[in-house]
DNA sequence: TTGGGTATTAAACGGTTGTTTAATACACTC
DNA sequence: GAGTGTATTAAACAACCGTTTAATACCCAA
């Protein structure tokens, strides 16, 4: 509509734009925070459309059907994640500085974004109820990660311990961040008086390395304390 | 059909009988684990009743609408899990002791009952997209548990804490738990070989009491840490 | 037996769903 | 300018949704 002339000989074109030109973009990133809003059964062709300011047809013509746009939405979701959390050039030999680094990463990447951008709620919801769109994930991205959680746990222990053990003290980290992403309304509405519930959502991104800080030193001590 | 006669002088009729005799139970019994499984939108009153071996019409006669039925089946799961969780009759005089009896409640009433009873799965789904319902669930149920949790916590900290720490403290605790909650099926792919992913999915029963000890342990630690 | 309240049923209701169709608009090569 | 392939559109499609209706079956007091 504004962008009819010349210009389709890319060059100034982002990976990523923020308002998508092309209709099959569009359509992308008004699907991903109605799917993350409201799931995938209740989210409706027509109001995706309508939010891309598209056609309903469009969605068939260029997806298939609504259950492909979900999968690939999903898939961006998980490529914008990915690329927007910021790893240590190079990663530190104390195991205590990269254990705190990981769980930095846990919790930035999937607490930070709450209300702006919905990649972080639709991988979310995809974690709970996996979709075949989900393996796709764990082995591209889960699993590295728990690999090198895992390996920073089992040296911050300092012992050996079983790989059981050591699974399940990789769960207490990772769940000590996650239930920040999991019941934040139900977390709201738990510790806030009656009346301010909406007041105080999610710890701030400023608190968050604070969090990171005491989640950290709650972990340490927790782990070395398995491994007596 | 096969109770016509007489016996409807009560008598013999359970609170919560398994397979419930009238219709209005028998239509919440097989909402729940659909309800559980698809969500609110996703679910339709058809396959309730047709679960539940009765007419399309009986939804709205017996409850008004879907909805009013969603309503009243979380309640029921609420009740269910509250009354199955067994605490112990006299609270310990012993911080560390009612800090472990206290996640081992979280665990069972949150783990235990994975792929039998569909209560928890309902209840889940609420924490993490409140209704109306879930506010009543929260004064009722989580807020005075977490203020038993809090206080356990503080003892065990022995040292007095600030209130933001504390709460940080409980959550902790609680996302530990929860994690086997949220995240089965991530959990099971994460960990398990490509092949027998169906194969391990929760930590069984048998090892609830174990798991319940190594995150008590894990917390203690950590507790005592944060409050140094 | 009669009358009235409750429970259950088959059938139909209007509305919305995801998807398809057929026509149109556009950009480009020959 | 004719022809071609792609992109977009309004309209219609059958299927399904939650809900309503009106008729029926049932039980029990009068």
């Amino acid at each position: 509509m504004s962008t009819t002339s010349i210009a389709s000989t890319v060059d100034s074109q982002p990976i990523v734009p923020d308002t998508p030109t092309n209709t099959r973009d569009r359509i992308m990133h008004a699907a991903g925070p109605i799917f993350a809003d409201k799931g995938f059964e209740a989210s409706t062709v027509r109001e995706i459309c309508q939010a891309a300011n598209v056609n309903v047809a469009s969605i068939n013509y260029h997806f298939g059907d609504k259950q492909k746009l979900y999968h690939e939405t999903v898939l961006l979701a998980h490529s914008c994640c990915h690329d927007s959390v910021e790893k240590p050039a190079e990663p530190s030999s104390d195991p205590l500085a990269r254990l705190e680094n990981l769980i930095e990463q846990i919790l930035f990447s999937m607490v930070v974004n709450q209300d702006g951008p919905w990649q972080v709620r639709l991988l979310t919801n995809e974690i709970q109820h996996p979709t075949d769109t989900c393996q796709q994930l764990v082995r591209d991205h889960f699993r590295p990660f728990l690999v090198e959680l895992t390996q920073a746990i089992s040296e911050v222990a300092g012992k050996p311990v079983s790989a059981d053990i050591l699974s399940t003290l990789a769960m207490s980290v990772i769940g000590q961040c996650m239930i920040y992403r999991f019941a934040p309304e139900t977390h709201a509405m738990t510790f806030c008086s009656e009346d301010d519930i909406d007041s105080a959502k999610l710890p701030k991104p400023i608190d968050l390395a604070k969090l990171a800080g005491i989640i950290t030193k709650f972990s340490i001590a927790g782990i070395q304390a398995a491994a007596k």
